[in-house]
DNA sequence: TGCACAATCCCCAAAAAAGGGGATATACGA
DNA sequence: TCGTATATCCCCTTTTTTGGGGATTGTGCA
C-alpha cells in the first residue's frame, strides 16, 4: 500500500486525482492540501511515501515547499506536477529534491504508474531534462582538467583540498616543507587567489 | 548529417554497427576502432558527432577512455553500449563525460533514434539510472540539513566555504572578529575538525 | 649553447587561523 | 527558578599560512 498526499489549489483536479487514487489497488490518498504552507506544517507528521506537488501554487510555490520538506521527510518521495514541460522549472525542482515529475494531462493510469515508478526507486524523466540533469552534475569539472598546473601542481592542490596540513603533504610526497610552500604560492599565483580555499572553488568551479 | 564513431572490440558487432550506420540516411560512420588506446589517439582528429563506446573492452575500458576524450572532444556526444544494464558502470560513465547509454540487444532502429536524441540534446535513460544521477547532484546543499549545527553557525560555516576571511565574515554579518572566532571553534568542535578544509569537506560530504 | 620551466630547497617576516582560558545577555524549557 | 543553549565579545598563545626575497638541479627545446 502506498500513501500519497496530494498538494494542489485547483479543487477539481485536487479532488479528481484523489478519487483516482483512493479508488485504485494498492493506493491510498491520505490527505489532500490546497496550499504548500498548510502541507509545510502538516505533512512531517503524515510522513506519506509519495506526494503529488504542483509547481505552481499561490503563496509558496511548490519548488519552495519541497526545499523545505525534503529535508524533513527524507524518505517521502517528491513528484512535482505541472501543465507545461517547462525545463527550468523542472530541474529546479529535482535540485529542491523531487525525484520526478508529471504533466496534469497524464492519462490517469500513467499518474498510477509514476507514482509506483518513483516509490520503486526510479525518477522517470524526458531525455531532455534528463541532459540537463547530467549536465549538472558533470560540471566539477576536476583538478586534472586544469592546462594551467603542472602535474606537481595538481597533486599539491589535491592535497590541499583534502585539507591536509603543509607538513602532511611534505611527507605524503616525500619532499621537504618549502617545496610545499613554493608550488602552493605557485598555484595561487597562477589561479589568482589568496588562499587555499579560494584556490580550491576556483578550480573545483563553485 | 551526423558523423559517427564506433569503439568495440568484437569484430561482428563493430561491423554490424558500421553497416547499419553506413547504411542509413543522415548517418555516416567515419571510423571503428577496437580498442580504447586506438580511440584516444586518433579521435580527437575525427572529432565525430557521436562516438558509440563499449563499456567493456581489453586495456582500458570504456569509461576511462571517455573521461580521457570529453575533455578533448567537448562537442563530442558519448554513448555507452552495454551488454547488461548494470547501473553503477553506466552511472560512472555519465559521471565520466558520457550523455547516454545503449544495451547490445537494442533493435536498429532504435540505436538510430538513439544517435539522433542524444545528437539533438536528449539523455535517453531508464528512470533507476536517472535516479541515481538526480540523487548524486542533490546532496550538494547539505549544509542546511545538518541538525548538529545551530542557525548561525551554518551561516559561518558557508562563509568559511567561500573562503572569506573571519573578519570579511565579522563585516558580512556585522558581528566581531571574536565572535566569528567563537562560533569557529564550536563549529570545529562539533564536526570533530582541526581546520577549515576540513570542515567543508566533512560537512558537504565528500 | 643558452634559455625557459619544472621541481626542489632556504631565509625572513607578517597575517591569519586555531586552541586555551574566560565573560555577558537572552531565551527557552524542565 | 535553575540549568541549558545560543549568540555575542575579550584575553593570551601557538601553529599555520601567506608573501617577499632568493638558490640549485635537471630537462627539453630553439
Amino acid at each position: 500500500m502506498i500513501t500519497v498526499v496530494i498538494v494542489e489549489d485547483v479543487k477539481e483536479i485536487r479532488e479528481g486525482l484523489q478519487l483516482l487514487i483512493d479508488g485504485s489497488e494498492g493506493f491510498s490518498c491520505k490527505q489532500a492540501f490546497s496550499t504548500a504552507e498548510e502541507a509545510i506544517e502538516k505533512l512531517p507528521v503524515i510522513y506519506p511515501d509519495v506526494v503529488l506537488m504542483d509547481i505552481n501554487l499561490p503563496g509558496i510555490n511548490g519548488i519552495e515547499a519541497v526545499r523545505k520538506l525534503k529535508s524533513r521527510c527524507k524518505k517521502t518521495q517528491f513528484i512535482m506536477s505541472t501543465v507545461y514541460e517547462d525545463d527550468e522549472s523542472i530541474f529546479e525542482s529535482l535540485k529542491a529534491g523531487a525525484s520526478g515529475y508529471l504533466l496534469k494531462k497524464t492519462a490517469p493510469v500513467k499518474i498510477l504508474d509514476s507514482i509506483s515508478e518513483v516509490y520503486n526507486g526510479g525518477s522517470p524523466m524526458s531525455s531532455q531534462i534528463a541532459r540537463k540533469v547530467i549536465a549538472s552534475f558533470q560540471q566539477k569539472n576536476s583538478i586534472d582538467d586544469s592546462e594551467l598546473l603542472t602535474l606537481r601542481e595538481k597533486e599539491i592542490l589535491k592535497s590541499l583540498a583534502k585539507g591536509l596540513r603543509y607538513k602532511e603533504i611534505a611527507a605524503e610526497l616525500n619532499i621537504g616543507l618549502e617545496t610545499v610552500r613554493t608550488h602552493t604560492r605557485n598555484i595561487y599565483e597562477k589561479l589568482q587567489v589568496q588562499s587555499r580555499t579560494e584556490a580550491i572553488n576556483k578550480i573545483m568551479g563553485q
